[in-house]
DNA sequence: GAGTCACATACGATATTTCATATGTGATGA
DNA sequence: TCATCACATATGAAATATCGTATGTGACTC
């Protein structure tokens, strides 16, 4: 998608784009039901190349969708906490009514507070 | 978009695809509003051509987010009865928390119930 | 039934997105 | 400081989406 370099408010389209790829899709909706993930929990959820999560991560990053935070060598990813409202709730509104979409990638992830 | 021929529910891409369109996602919000909108009115209210308007209704149509019916020579969009609970409050929700993203193209229609 | 209005669709051309592969970068540890 | 691990980015090719233009279709009017 196109670098969405948008320094006003999130843009409606600019979200929805974000939501409209099935990697993106999944990891913000894993986001949501996680709270936070590193680069090789994707990778190993989603069964995908290291470099195409990454690309996708640096999407939602420019876009101001997840926050990252480097912790050693790992770096971990979140659902950005200046996330307008309305966008946050449309993430787990989705998670929450389409769990079929994501439980299998879920599934593989080390189950701490699951 | 590529053509969405889903019998099953809607999947949350299918759904979220839709949205990620200028066209697509004005025409969404706006019938959420209106309830109820014939293709030239989108054209103008829009301000684009009737077959770039007519094409986006199709994929519309085709993912099952909203129900044709024709009137005589006109044909009225509304969004699917069908459509589910999470998805209908998706665009609800997006219309009530970016009014300025479709604000000027609603001020060309004619005021019914606004 | 000929003309017109409102809308749908077909067809290439163009633009945008996505991807695999290769390579770069920062942190850690020996 | 050299190697390695975890991750980011660059590049060009391939797939997908979008568009303008032309044309088709159903309904109404005369």
């Amino acid at each position: 998608m196109s670098t969405c370099s948008d320094f006003a408010q999130l843009a409606p389209l600019t979200f929805f784009k974000c939501l409209s790829e099935d990697t993106r899709l999944k990891t913000l909706l894993m986001l949501s039901v996680k709270g936070e993930l590193c680069v090789c929990d994707l990778t190993e959820a989603l069964q995908l190349s290291q470099p195409k999560i990454s690309r996708h991560l640096a999407d939602l990053r420019k876009c101001g969708l997840v926050l990252d935070t480097r912790k050693g060598k790992w770096v971990y990813y979140q659902l950005h906490p200046d996330l307008p409202t309305w966008a946050r709730d449309v993430i787990k509104n989705t998670a929450t009514y389409n769990g079929e979409y994501i439980s299998e990638a879920l599934a593989t992830l080390p189950c701490e507070n699951c």
